[in-house]
DNA sequence: TTCGTTAAAGAACATTTTGTTCTGTAATTA
DNA sequence: TAATTACAGAACAAAATGTTCTTTAACGAA
């Protein structure tokens, strides 16, 4: 990939970032962005078709560092899910701006990627959850109190230890 | 109030739910809803300052009738938890069109209203959960999964009974 | 019914945003 | 060094925004 290229997607992302620290995602315009990176209309358009696609572009580089699973002191055996959310967790704070900006967004949009993210591990663990409801309804349950956990925990300024997190919510939802 | 007023108003609200079963909130112009409400433009105007007003407005008109506990066969006594969602649940799906169309459009603009509503109930019947995490967390679980949990059964069409699904979310979290 | 009030339509407007097309420049790679 | 290609900048048409004005007609109260 060209240097130049490079060094334009990253100016923009940091724009983008940088915006929705200040402004509601659906408030900010193709113009805001251009401004903030400082690069030409055309360029920007010759990188992201849309706002949106930007958007989808910086979720998709995010997410490759929150679910790859090494190089993590709790990446423990497959079907450990306390340590796997826990992992999920250091993640967030480690790359303190950027996620912590998309999550508290009101707008959903970025949410949706990250559910999507979370169902494809909690599938992995549903059948460990023994009780009388159905699985769909269950998966949904667990996606989405999570994601809210997320939410709550960055609200709150990611003080409580992510183990500790990790911890609650485990002993909200196992063990019936 | 004038009935030139309501009835503009009406029209303009009825204009936005249409327009949101087949846009994205953040999709849908000004011109959109005049064009099709079939008013003026210095009329939306005159009755809303911006388009997020006007889901404020929008918003509050419909929470009056899902959170009230009149006329509801399931506004048994303040105790009752179980009763309450399930009373919810009745009114989401009675009030068909419009309410599902605000919870399940992907920004989440309404939620927070939705959440805000959620959490006084919460709030109450807090106490009758004996679990042993933050009071801020488990309050958060609750509106956060109960939430989720309605978006998940108006995307599934409400084929669940309202008291069946309240049933669940029970399951979920009471009795630990 | 009449009459003062007021909501709404419509036109016109300046401004901003959008998305595209062009040309010239300079950084990059081979 | 030479060919390539990313970028800036300008210019553009189209759409959206938000405001101001005038005219029409629906309204509520007497």
């Amino acid at each position: 990939m060209d240097r130049r290229q490079k060094r334009t997607r990253r100016a923009i992302f940091d724009a983008f970032c940088s915006l929705l620290e200040r402004k509601r995602y659906d408030h900010i315009t193709v113009q805001d962005i251009i401004d903030e990176a400082d690069v030409g209309r055309t360029t920007f358009y010759s990188h992201f078709e849309t706002k949106d696609l930007l958007l989808d572009a910086l979720c998709e580089e995010l997410f490759c560092h929150i679910f790859e699973h090494d190089s993590c002191p709790f990446s423990g055996n497959d079907n450990d899910l306390e340590g796997k959310l826990s992992h999920i967790l250091w993640h967030i704070r480690d790359s303190k701006k950027d996620i912590g900006v998309l999550i508290s967004d009101s707008s959903d949009l970025f949410m949706g990627y990250f559910k999507r993210h979370l169902r494809a591990i909690f599938e992995l663990h549903i059948d460990s959850f023994h009780i009388n409801v159905p699985k769909d309804f269950l998966l949904n349950h667990l996606v989405g109190s999570f994601s809210d956990t997320v939410r709550w925990w960055m609200r709150e300024g990611m003080k409580t230890p992510p183990e500790r997190v990790a911890g609650y919510f485990m002993q909200m939802t196992e063990k019936h």
